[in-house]
DNA sequence: GCACACTTGGAAACCGCTTTCCCGGGAGGT
DNA sequence: ACCTCCCGGGAAAGCGGTTTCCAAGTGTGC
C-alpha cells in the first residue's frame, strides 16, 4: 500500500506538506510543491488510510443505520431516504440489519460506537420491554458521551431526536374512514404485541372505533411480515366486514389468504393497511392505506442525529389516509 | 472517550496487558489480572477505538457493497443475501448507493479503498462502456494491489470474482416455455441498450425466437425500472400476445399499464418477467418469470471475494422459468 | 535600512491500539 | 543443584496520518 510518506519522498518534501495538498487543510502551499505533489501521488496511485485519519483527526465520517429487515420495503425506503441524506454530505454509510432481534441492536450501537461513527441512527419499532429498551438507553448514553450523536425513527423511548410517525392518530383516522364507509364489524391484524408501532397502531385503530361507539375489532396477533398476515388472515371471522393489517406487507399477506379461500376483496370482505408502500402501489386490488412519507423521514432523522440542537427534538410525522379499492362502502 | 490507556492505569498494569485482556491476543493473561482489567473496564464504559485498531492491525473488519438502488427489491434480496453471509464472519457492512450512475460507482471504490475495507462487493449489470468499466478496472486494481479483494455479481467484465446470473440461458428458455404455449409475435420491453444486463436478457430473448424460427420481438428501449416498464408497454403494438419485461419491476409497470388501459392479461396479452422478485410474488395476476436465487447469490459473491482462491472464479447461476398466470396458452 | 507581521515549509508530537522484544521467575530435565 | 525452556508481564516501536510549533523567507510601513 502506498503511504503519504511514500508520495513525500516522491515528492521531495516532508510529510507535512503532503498532508495539506493531499488531504485538506487550512494552510496554503506554494504552487510549485503543490503540482510536485499532486504529481507524486498520482503516479503512485495514493489513497488516503482513512483509519490512519480518523485516529489523527478524531473523527470519522460514516455514519451507523440500523434496520430491521432490508428486505422489507419499509425499512428499505427509510434507509435509502437516510442515505441520500448522508451521500449529499459526504459521509459514508455503515448499514446493520438486526432481523428484528432487539438484542442486535444493542450491539449494534456497541460496535458502531467502537468505530466511532459520527452518528447513528435507529430506525424502526421498538419493544415495549423496559429491560432491554433500558439497555439499549445504557449502550446509546455510553456512546453519546463520547461526542456520538444518535436520532430514532419511531416512538420516543431513547432520549434521542426521533422522527415520530403518528401510528395511533393515523390508525385512529382511517378508522374512522373506515367507519364512515358504513364498516361496523372489524379484525385486526395487530402484529406481535410487544412491537410498540404494532401496537400503536391496533390502539389507534380500536380507541377510534370506542369513540364512535362501534363494537370492539376482533385483535389478532401475529408476526409482522407477509407471513405474519396471510396467517392471521386465516383467523378472521365470518361476519367481519372489514380488515386492518397493521402494514400494508401484513394486509398484502392478507390480501393473498384471501384470494386462496375465494374471499373477494372488496365484495366480500374490505381490507386496509399502513405505510403506503411505493412497491405495493400496482397491487390489486389497489390498498387502501394510510401514507407515510418514508424517504424524508429516513433523511429527516439523520439531519437532526446531524444538526447541533442541544435539545432532543422529537418531530411528529402525520400520516394520511389513502382510500383505494380494497376496501368498498357498505349499502 | 475513554481509551485502553485509562483502563490500563484504572486496573494498574500495562498498555500490553489490557490490550490483551480485552481485544484477543494469542498471549495468555494471569487470571488475576484479567479480571482487574475487565472490570476496569467495564466500570469505564470501555470502547475499543476501531479506527485505531484498524491502523495498528493493518485490517479493518468491514467490508464494502456497492449497489444501484437500495429500495428496487432486487439489490435489497441480494445485499440482504451478502450482509447476512458478512455478520455470520464477523464483518461490518458499508453501503453505498450509486443510483444507477457508474461514475458513483467507481467513486465508491476509490472510498472503499481508502478506508481498507477488507473485500468490496459489486452488485448489479455493467454498462456497455468501454471508457467506464476501464476506469473501473483500473480502480479495483488499485484496490486490489493494496490487498483488497472484490467481487462482483453480474456480468464477467472486471476481471474479479464473479456470480454471473445466466441471463442469455434464462431468457432464452423463458421464449422456449412462451413460444411452447403458442405465443408468437412478442414484444421486449428491453430496458437501457447500454445495461448489460438488460442487454443480455434481450438478446437471449429474441436468439431463442429466432432459433425457434419466430419472427423478431418488438424491442422497446426504455429505463430499467417500474415506470420504465409502465411507459414502454404503452408502445406494444395491438398483435402483439405476449411481452417479456426483463425484470419483474418493470412488468409490474407494464402490467399497471394493460390495467389502466383496459387490456387484461393474461386473457388480451400475457406478460413475463424476470428475476421472481420475492416482495412480487403476491400480485395479481401472478407473474411468470425467471427465478434468480438472489439471497444466495449475494452470500456467495461474498464468500468469493473473502476466498483464498488464487485464481478468478465465474459462477454461472442459472435461471429457473416459472410459469404463472400472467401467460395464457394460446388455442 | 530596519523592525514587524505574514507566509510557507519542515520536524516532531500525538491519536489509540497492537505487537515485538526483553526480562524475571518458576517448572522440568539430568 | 544447575541449566534450559516456557510463560506472564511491561517498555517501546510502530501503524499512517494531522497538527502544533518553529524557522526561514517575503513583503510592508516608516
Amino acid at each position: 500500500m502506498v503511504t503519504l510518506e511514500d508520495v513525500a519522498k516522491q515528492a521531495g518534501v516532508s510529510l507535512a506538506t503532503a498532508s495539506r495538498v493531499l488531504n485538506g487543510s487550512t494552510r496554503q502551499v506554494g504552487a510549485a510543491l503543490r503540482a510536485r505533489v499532486e504529481q507524486a501521488a498520482d503516479e503512485l496511485g495514493y489513497r488516503a488510510n482513512i483509519a490512519a485519519q480518523t485516529l489523527a483527526r478524531g473523527a470519522g465520517n460514516v455514519i451507523g443505520i440500523v434496520v430491521h429487515d432490508l428486505t422489507d420495503p419499509y425499512f428499505a425506503a427509510l434507509a435509502d431516504g437516510a442515505m441520500r441524506a448522508a451521500a449529499t454530505e459526504g459521509l459514508l454509510v455503515m448499514v446493520g440489519t438486526t432481523h428484528r432481534d432487539p438484542e442486535q441492536e444493542i450491539a449494534y450501537v456497541a460496535t458502531l460506537n467502537a468505530q466511532r461513527v459520527r452518528a447513528v441512527l435507529l430506525v424502526g419499532s421498538r419493544v415495549a420491554d423496559p429491560a432491554v429498551t433500558g439497555r439499549l438507553r445504557d449502550e446509546l448514553a455510553r456512546y453519546r458521551s463520547g461526542g456520538g450523536r444518535a436520532a430514532c425513527v419511531g416512538q420516543d423511548l431513547l432520549g434521542v431526536d426521533t422522527v415520530a410517525p403518528a401510528n395511533r392518530e393515523g390508525a385512529a383516522e382511517l378508522a374512522r374512514a373506515l367507519a364512515g364507509l358504513g364498516h361496523t364489524r372489524f379484525a385486526v391484524l395487530a402484529g406481535p404485541p410487544h412491537l410498540v408501532t404494532a401496537a400503536d397502531r391496533c390502539a389507534g385503530f380500536a380507541g377510534a372505533l370506542e369513540d364512535l361507539g362501534l363494537p370492539a375489532p376482533h385483535v389478532i396477533h401475529g408476526p409482522f411480515d407477509r407471513d405474519g398476515g396471510y396467517a392471521a388472515a386465516q383467523q378472521v371471522g365470518e361476519d367481519t366486514t372489514c380488515v386492518f393489517a397493521v402494514n400494508d406487507v401484513m394486509a398484502v399477506g392478507a390480501l393473498a389468504a384471501c384470494r386462496e379461500r375465494g374471499i373477494r376483496v372488496p365484495e366480500d370482505v374490505s381490507v386496509a393497511g399502513f405505510d403506503d408502500i411505493v412497491t405495493l402501489r400496482d397491487h390489486v386490488p389497489a390498498l387502501t392505506t394510510v401514507r407515510l412519507p418514508l424517504k424524508n423521514m429516513g433523511a429527516r432523522a439523520l439531519e437532526l442525529a446531524l444538526g447541533e440542537e442541544e435539545a432532543v427534538v422529537v418531530e411528529q410525522v402525520a400520516g394520511e389516509v389513502v382510500l383505494r379499492e380494497s376496501v368498498r362502502r357498505l349499502v
